[in-house]
RNA sequence: GGGCCCGUGGCCUAGAAUGGAUAAGGCGGCGGCCUCCUAAGCCGCAGAUCGUGGGUUCAAAUCCCACCGGGCCCGCCA
C-alpha cells in the first residue's frame, strides 16, 4: 500500500519513540523526504526547549530496524523528515493501484450511510442558463464522489411547477397569442424562456388587467383543475424534458423528481405546523404590522434574531414559500409521517430510472439511516436556508445533517452582457443574469460554442476523420471544458463569465486533462512489452513525483467525505496531469531499455487508472484519442 | 442600519477548515524545444509590500480586531 501505510508506519515509529500525538504532514518539497512531522515544535513549547534540539533527540530515539518503507529520519530546522526506500515504496504504490483498479482512491467510509442530495431545481419555465449549470455540475460531481465512496445516494431534483413564474408562461400561451409549438430550430424550453416568459413579464408589468389575469391563473393552477391547470401541466412536462436533455448533456443524472404541486398534496405543512405549535416555535400576531400572521420565533437564534421573526402563514391563511420549504426539509430528515408515491418518469442515459411524484404511483423511497441532506442552492438563499435549518432544530430534528451547499452565482462580464444587448453602466464590472429579463447565457448555447471551437481543432489534427467522429470528440471536449471551469473555482467566489476566455483549450482546462489521458493511452497502445511493478535501481525525479501524486488520491477523497469540497479534487486532477506531462517529456517509455521500460509502462498504466478515476468523478468525459 | 461573502504578479486562480521550511499555477508578454511515445505539450525569462493598519505566536496569505474596496441578503414574493 502507498501513502496511508507510510503515514501509519511513521506514526508508529514516533509513538515508539514516546510521542503521544504524532502529527504527520506531507513534505513541502522532496528534499524534505515524503512526509514530515512538526511534533518537535509542539513538544518544545511547554518545556521551553529549543525545537531544533528536541527534533535531534527524537531523531536519535527512533528505531528504524523494523521499518518497512521508511528508510531514514532526519531532523532539519526542527522538522522530522521521513525519507522512504523508493524501491519498495514505488512497488507498493503500483501494486495498490493495480489491485484496486477502478476502485482506486475509494474507501468504504460511506458504507451503510444514506445521503440525499438535491441539485439543479430549475423552475420549469425556461432553459438552463450557465448559472444553473454551475449548480448542476457541482451537485453531480458531489454525487459522483459520494457514490464512489460507497454512500447510498439519492439524487433529487425539485421542480417548482406552480407559482407566478409558471403563470407568466401560461398567460403567454393563453392570452398573448403564442402558439404551443416553438419556431423551427428552437427547443420548447428555450421558446418558453427566451420568448414567451420574457414577453409575458413585460406585458403584465405594463398592464394591470394582465397582471390580474395572471393572479387568477396562479390560483387555478393551485386548485389543480381547469384549463389553465391542464395547460400548465403540459408546459411543465415539456420544459422539464428539455431541461433534462441539457442536464444529461452535462453528464448529470437524477433518481427522483419531486414536483412541488404533488408535494403540496401531501399537506406536509399541516403536520409540521402542528408540531411547531406544540413546541411553541411559532406564534400568532394579534397586533402590529404582521397582524393575522403566524410567525416563526427566531429570538433564540444568535444572528437571525436581529432581523425579526419570519412569517410562515400569511394573514390570508396561505403559506409562505419558506414554510413549505421547512415542511419539505422536515420530510428529507424523516420528520414527517407522510411518504410520497412515485412512478417512472423516464431513464437517465446510464439506464437507471428516474421517478417522479405521482398520486397514482406505487413506488416509495426507502429513506432510513440518513447521514446527510445536501441542498445545492446559490448563496443568495443563505438566510432563508438558515431559517429552515433553525426551524428543523426547533422541531427536534437533527438539523446538523441539513446542509445548505451554498455556491456563488455566475455573472456576466461587460463584454458578454454587451453581446446580449445589455449596455452596462460605465463602472459596472459585474452584470447579474436575469431570467425575467431574458438576460442570460444558456448552458447549451455555451456548450455549442465550445463544441464548434473544439471541432475546428479536432478536424485540423485529424483530417482523415469524418464529420461524425470529429463532432463526437468535440462534444466531449466541450462538456469537459464547461464542467471543469464551473467546478474548479472556489464555491465562495463568483464566476464572471468570459466566453472568450472560456473558449481557450490550453493551459489549466479540461482539454488539457483529456489530452494528457489520451497521450498515456497511446503509449500503452503502442507497446507490446510486459508491464512491471518492479522499479529499476534508480528512479528519476519525474517518476517519483508522479508516483507520489498518485498516492494522494485516497486521502484526498477521504477528506472530501468530510468537507465536500470539489475544488481540491479538480486541482488535484490538474496537478496529476501536469506531473504526467513532465514525466512524459523527460522519461521516455517506449525506447527505454527493457527493465526500465516495463516499469515505466507500469507507471503509465497506473496513471491511466488513477487519473481515469479522477476524471470520471469530475464528470469530464474520457477521450482515448484526440 | 444589521448580517454574510470576497480582496494573492497586468488578468484569472491555487495555497486558508488542521498557522510551519524558498507564496504555486494558468492566461497574456518575451525567448527556446518536434529525424524519437500526439507541440491541446515541455523548458526558460520578466512580473507579488498576499487590500490597509494593528494584535496573538518561536512561526501568519492562513488565527483575532479595526478599517478600505467590491458583491449579496434583510417582503404577509418565490
Amino acid at each position: 500500500m502507498g501513502l496511508r501505510k507510510l503515514i501509519a508506519e511513521a506514526e508508529s515509529l514516533l509513538r515508539e519513540a514516546g510521542v503521544e500525538d504524532p502529527k504527520i504532514q506531507l513534505s513541502k518539497s522532496p528534499e524534505y523526504g515524503e512526509i514530515s512531522s512538526t511534533v518537535a515544535f509542539q513538544l518544545a513549547r511547554p518545556s521551553k526547549k529549543n525545537p531544533l534540539v528536541v527534533a535531534e533527540e527524537l531523531m536519535r530515539s527512533i528505531d528504524l530496524s523494523n521499518a518497512r518503507l521508511v528508510a531514514s529520519v532526519e531532523a532539519v530546522n526542527g522538522y522530522l523528515n521521513f525519507k522512504v526506500d523508493w524501491n519498495k515504496y514505488a512497488e507498493s504504490i503500483l501494486r495498490e493501484i493495480f489491485e484496486e483498479g477502478e476502485r482506486y482512491g475509494s474507501s468504504r467510509i460511506g458504507e451503510g450511510k444514506q445521503v440525499i442530495i438535491e441539485h439543479t431545481s430549475v423552475n420549469p419555465n425556461k432553459p438552463l442558463h450557465i448559472g444553473h449549470a454551475r449548480n448542476t455540475c457541482l451537485g453531480d460531481t458531489i454525487a459522483r464522489i459520494l457514490k464512489f465512496l460507497g454512500y447510498d445516494l439519492i439524487v433529487l431534483n425539485y421542480i417548482d411547477d406552480s407559482g407566478t413564474q409558471m403563470a407568466d408562461v401560461v398567460l403567454g400561451f393563453s392570452d398573448l397569442g403564442y402558439q404551443l409549438d416553438p419556431p423551427e430550430n428552437m427547443r420548447f424550453d428555450e421558446y418558453c424562456g427566451d420568448v414567451v416568459y420574457v414577453e409575458s413579464v413585460k406585458r403584465a408589468e405594463a398592464d394591470p388587467v394582465l397582471a390580474e389575469k395572471r393572479r387568477q391563473i396562479v390560483k387555478e393552477i393551485e386548485s389543480r383543475s381547469g384549463k389553465y391547470f391542464e395547460l400548465n401541466k403540459l408546459i411543465v412536462e415539456r420544459v422539464l424534458r428539455d431541461q433534462l436533455k441539457t442536464c444529461w448533456r452535462l453528464g448529470a443524472r437524477y433518481d427522483v423528481l419531486n414536483m412541488e404541486s404533488d408535494v403540496l398534496e401531501y399537506r406536509l405543512w399541516d403536520e409540521v405546523f402542528e408540531k411547531l405549535r406544540e413546541k411553541n416555535a411559532v406564534y400568532y400576531a394579534g397586533s402590529g404590522p404582521k397582524t393575522g400572521c403566524w410567525l416563526l420565533d427566531l429570538s433564540g437564534h444568535p444572528v437571525l434574531s436581529r432581523e425579526g421573526d419570519e412569517v410562515l402563514v400569511k394573514s390570508d391563511h396561505t403559506t409562505t414559500y419558506i414554510a413549505r420549504d421547512i415542511a419539505y426539509a422536515a420530510w428529507k430528515l424523516g420528520g414527517t409521517s407522510k411518504d410520497f408515491t412515485y412512478e417512472i418518469f423516464g431513464q437517465n442515459p446510464d439506464g437507471t430510472e428516474i421517478y417522479v411524484t405521482s398520486g397514482n404511483g406505487s413506488t416509495r423511497l426507502k429513506l432510513s439511516k440518513i447521514e446527510k441532506v445536501i441542498n445545492v442552492i446559490d448563496v443568495r438563499q443563505r438566510r432563508p436556508q438558515e431559517i429552515v435549518k433553525y426551524a428543523l432544530g426547533l422541531l427536534g430534528l437533527q438539523s446538523e445533517k441539513y446542509i445548505h451547499y451554498a455556491y456563488e452565482v455566475v455573472a456576466l462580464s461587460r463584454s458578454d452582457a454587451e453581446k446580449l444587448g445589455y449596455p452596462p453602466d460605465p463602472d459596472q464590472q459585474v452584470i447579474h443574469m436575469s431570467g425575467r429579463r431574458g438576460l442570460y447565457v444558456k448552458a447549451d448555447q455555451l456548450i455549442d460554442m465550445l463544441r464548434d471551437r473544439a471541432a475546428e481543432e479536432v478536424a485540423q489534427r485529424h483530417p482523415d476523420w469524418d464529420r461524425r467522429r470529429v463532432e463526437e470528440v468535440a462534444e466531449k471536449i466541450a462538456v469537459g471544458a464547461l464542467r471543469y471551469s464551473l467546478i474548479k473555482p472556489d464555491i465562495d467566489k463568483m464566476i464572471i463569465l468570459n466566453t472568450e476566455e472560456m473558449l481557450k483549450l490550453e493551459g489549466d482546462t479540461a482539454p488539457y486533462l483529456q489530452y494528457t489521458y489520451a497521450r498515456a493511452c497511446r503509449i500503452l497502445e503502442k507497446s507490446d512489452s510486459q508491464i512491471s511493478t518492479k522499479p529499476p535501481d534508480n528512479l528519476t525525479e519525474d517518476e517519483r513525483t508522479l508516483l507520489r501524486r498518485m498516492t494522494y488520491l485516497p486521502i484526498l477523497l477521504q477528506e472530501f467525505g468530510e468537507n465536500l469540497l470539489v475544488k481540491p479534487i479538480a486541482n488535484y486532477a490538474y496537478k496529476l496531469a501536469s506531473d504526467f506531462n513532465n514525466f512524459y517529456e523527460k522519461s521516455p517509455v517506449l525506447w527505454a531499455e527493457e527493465s526500465v521500460k516495463s516499469f515505466r509502462l507500469g507507471i503509465v498504466k497506473a496513471f491511466t487508472i488513477a487519473f481515469g478515476n479522477v476524471l470520471r468523478l469530475l464528470g469530464i468525459p474520457i477521450i482515448e484519442l484526440m
